[in-house]
DNA sequence: CTGTGTGCAAAGGGTTTGCAAGTAC
DNA sequence: GTACTTGCAAACCCTTTGCACACAG
């Protein structure tokens, strides 16, 4: 996991390691309250800084949806600071409120008339395979 | 204008009438700070209790965009408090930096394995027909 | 050794709450 | 007349900044 860093010329420290796996045990996004409730102990300062790292150098990215607490979630491994590789879709469900980010294969084409659409990002809601 | 308050069971006050308007003269989205800069004289905090009460009672929706200021556009005739209406897009032009909110007549088809997709929104980027 | 990260205290800013007076219906 | 809205002050958070010390490379 540290070799992740180190690809994204980050340097190691505990504390990143730590939130760092934190996201790698959860297949969902998680709030910022999520990720204090799972730290054992932890400066927030600390905390802030470590996620404003993590989402300029393309470990993280932020994930809004509308009427709900921002969300961090992991970038694909070719993610930059520079540029984001995502064809994902921000897939929220209604029962058990939590975040999934799923990758596309086929990203659905969309047309606004005297438009140029460059690129688009899929928020969904409904039911997740644990509460089908 | 009142009728459309009324009709979501909105008391009509001057101030009501007055941030509605806004919304109306402009084609996208309103950040607050915006909508301050419109306002002759208002008070802050009457106008946060407003825009919490109009997206409430389905006359705004939430506008979120990653890295940007959360902003409010008008809803559907049809949106109420439970249930919106949108077949929209929300698209934010990389020039002009306005998001506006784009009906779309299709509405492109998404599905994830095991999950169950019952609505979907759309944020796009790239140039709106001014900066073209 | 050098530059970066950490943790504490303090400052800053945005948003919410409480309450009395005013207003819509 | 009754219930809701407004405006002010104060409280409340969340987030950022400054700085000394600790640590990674």
């Amino acid at each position: 996991m540290s070799q992740l860093l180190k690809n994204k010329k980050i340097r190691v420290t505990e504390f990143r390691l730590e939130v760092l796996s934190l996201f790698k045990k959860n297949k969902h996004a998680l709030s910022l309250h999520t990720i204090e409730k799972n730290l054992i102990s932890f400066d927030r300062i600390t905390l802030y800084r470590t996620l404003k790292t993590f989402v300029n150098k393309g470990v993280l990215h932020e994930v809004v949806i509308p009427n709900d607490d921002k969300k961090y979630a992991l970038c694909n491994e070719g993610c930059t600071s520079e540029k984001h590789e995502h064809q994902h879709i921000h897939f929220k469900c209604v029962t058990c409120e939590e975040v999934y980010c799923k990758e596309l294969n086929e990203f659905p084409e969309v047309t606004i008339k005297g438009f140029m659409i460059n690129q688009i990002e899929l928020n969904a809601t409904g039911y997740c395979s644990n509460c089908l």
